[in-house]
DNA sequence: TATAAAACCTATCAATATTATAGGGAATTA
DNA sequence: TAATTCCCTATAATATTGATAGGTTTTATA
């Protein structure tokens, strides 16, 4: 299951892809908007910041704006920046790799085969899908 | 990412198809071969009974086993009995279904389908491998 | 039939992760 | 210079997960 961050992350995204042509929006008005906490959402939109996917601006008039167009942001990197591994198992994980603790040759365990495969399957969806994706029909 | 219960209920499972021949195997053999503790595997073994994989024997020479085979124990229900919802959000859920907080039109709520595409290539896989088929490189 | 072995069951504790809050700091605008 | 708004870090509250505890029931067997 996702996280709440990450649902909200998502939120704030699709709110901020919806009004780009406004230019920097407050947290204030994305978190009266979907219901979410200020500075719970504050937190993530500084993640979303540091890791690229959004710019700020500070003082009056300032706020939060999408940097990266919608086509560009995956949806696996959101859902990795702020949930972590995607992969069922550590190891199996690309990006949160971690041997596995009874495996001495995990290349031959019939779990890691299988969750090796459920870790591709979902992410052929979750790296080809994209923010514009999921606006498209929102 | 799977818990450790679920991790341990399949190498509880894995163990006890292994010895099948032995006929029932202790709780205290299989957490010793895998180093859990024994209560908390207890309590694994108790679930996995109730939900009718295992059988038990009480009194000396008593212990677990298997009473469904290897090639009938999908990794979904284990998975699903221990950890509970396979799909990365509630509203798309198959067993554990919680309609969306905000989406008055779940159909047309496109994070909505990615992740019910997500369930369904995660299920095809999760359902369709069994015990058995882990067993077999492992 | 007494004893020991083993699962059964439920409660509770401990550790960890998640969600939320708090409050002063720094930059920007007017 | 004052108001606004994001920046940053710490901490508190809550929920979940992982682990332990201890008595109960059943069964084999000596």
């Amino acid at each position: 299951m996702l996280s709440k961050k990450t649902k909200y992350a998502f939120h704030a995204l699709i709110y901020l892809a919806q009004h780009q042509a406004q230019g920097a929006v407050l947290i204030q008005e994305i978190s009266e908007a979907h219901q979410i906490s200020h500075k719970f959402l504050e937190n993530i939109l500084l993640e979303l910041r540091k890791a690229g996917f959004l710019g700020s601006k500070k003082g009056k008039g300032g706020g939060y704006y999408l940097i990266k167009k919608p086509e560009e942001i995956q949806l696996s990197k959101i859902i990795r920046l702020l949930d972590g591994p995607i992969a069922l198992l550590p190891c199996v994980s690309l990006n949160y790799y971690e041997p596995c603790e009874e495996c001495k040759e995990e290349t031959q365990c019939g779990l890691n085969k299988v969750m090796a495969q459920v870790r591709d399957e979902t992410l052929k969806i979750l790296e080809n899908k994209s923010l514009a994706d999921i606006i498209e029909a929102y």
